[in-house]
DNA sequence: ATTTTTATTGAATGATCGTTCAATATAAAC
DNA sequence: GTTTATATTGAACGATCATTCAATAAAAAT
């Protein structure tokens, strides 16, 4: 009985707007009460869904490595054929990141992983996912003789290196022709990697 | 005449507190009052020597520039042995960089090239001046017979996202071994790209 | 209609923030 | 030793911080 718990949307609500109030702000700006503020409530009832900021911060964590995930859009295919193999890596290579999620909010969570370790270790486990997701349909892909490549592990690796080096860089890149520019490089080389 | 200035010795003293109180802490929480009472001074004496907490963050990226740019000594060979080109790749891809500046730091610098353009600008171009040297350094050792590729330019900047991409993934890796290992790929893969 | 649970508000807390300013100390120049 | 410029301290400012708690509102169950 008594009145329904509203727990799980309002956290989510919060979270959602700790996140656009980072975006505008900064993270390090991003306090209870701007963040009540934006949402038009008032700051205690933040405190009452999150007992701590450190909670809340949490939530925008696991928010971002959510969203992160769904970046790379890695499943859905069997690889049988060359093309299907090729839109993984044009999804990879592609500009859809930046319009999912901000970049300064993001590694500012990131930096956090070098103090934090439970922050470290989640970061660390969505990153080996990732990589782990690309080695099995690089070997689908090897499978079903789309592609002729003898490390697998080692060729996920390179490219994610190449994906998250280029996107590091990319991040200071203002003109629009020049980014692009770069980024299909990058992903030329990740298609001569895989014979392609 | 008057007392002679401190100006210089006393800000570049208190970038340096700056950095190691956000080192610990992070840099969302050193404030002036930490910095001030880890440097054994009065909170007001830093604003003496910064009119403001702006000033003093300026700085601070500055310095992490500046140290970022030592971290990547490409210059000072002539690049007429193989071997010379093949130092060069190992500084690039020693872990100096662990040891000269704090990544979390660095990161939360970094995140602010995202909402502020001068900083964006301060980092592109020393990420482009970085870029140009190698590039230099390549084509030295190619007119001196070392190596033998088409494209400078792109190979310099496939290198560096291999670089920075490792880095961003390296610094969630605990294990020594591991962390040797993956760093040795990318070293592998960059020497494959000059053809060593 | 009363009970029970949660939602939400609003005020107050003490701590810390960045900044300002007056007062004192120190060192170099005359 | 007086002048002059800078170093340094210490106190105070108002603003904002995260957190706590009591009070009220709303909704679901009996």
């Amino acid at each position: 009985m008594g009145r329904t718990s509203l727990k799980d949307i309002r956290q989510k609500e919060i979270i959602l707007a700790f996140y656009t109030v980072s975006k505008k702000i900064g993270l390090e700006n991003a306090s209870l009460a701007r963040v009540a503020s934006h949402m038009g409530i008032n700051p205690s009832l933040i405190a009452h869904y999150f007992k701590t900021r450190d909670a809340m911060f949490a939530g925008l964590i696991a928010f971002t490595l959510e969203r992160y995930r769904d970046m790379y859009n890695i499943n859905g295919g069997d690889f049988k054929t060359e093309r299907q193999l090729r839109k993984l890596i044009d999804n990879l290579f592609s500009r859809r990141w930046n319009k999912l999620f901000d970049d300064g909010v993001f590694y500012s969570c990131y930096a956090y992983t070098y103090r934090e370790k439970k922050i470290k270790k989640a970061f660390r486990a969505l990153h080996d996912s990732l990589r782990g997701m690309l080695v099995d349909a690089l070997k689908k892909a090897k499978a079903n003789g789309v592609i002729q490549i003898q490390k697998e592990e080692e060729t996920a690796e390179i490219i994610f290196a190449l994906i998250e080096g280029a996107y590091y860089y990319l991040g200071m890149v203002e003109s629009k022709t020049a980014y692009d520019r770069k980024l299909k490089i990058m992903k030329k080389k990740a298609l001569e990697l895989l014979g392609l």
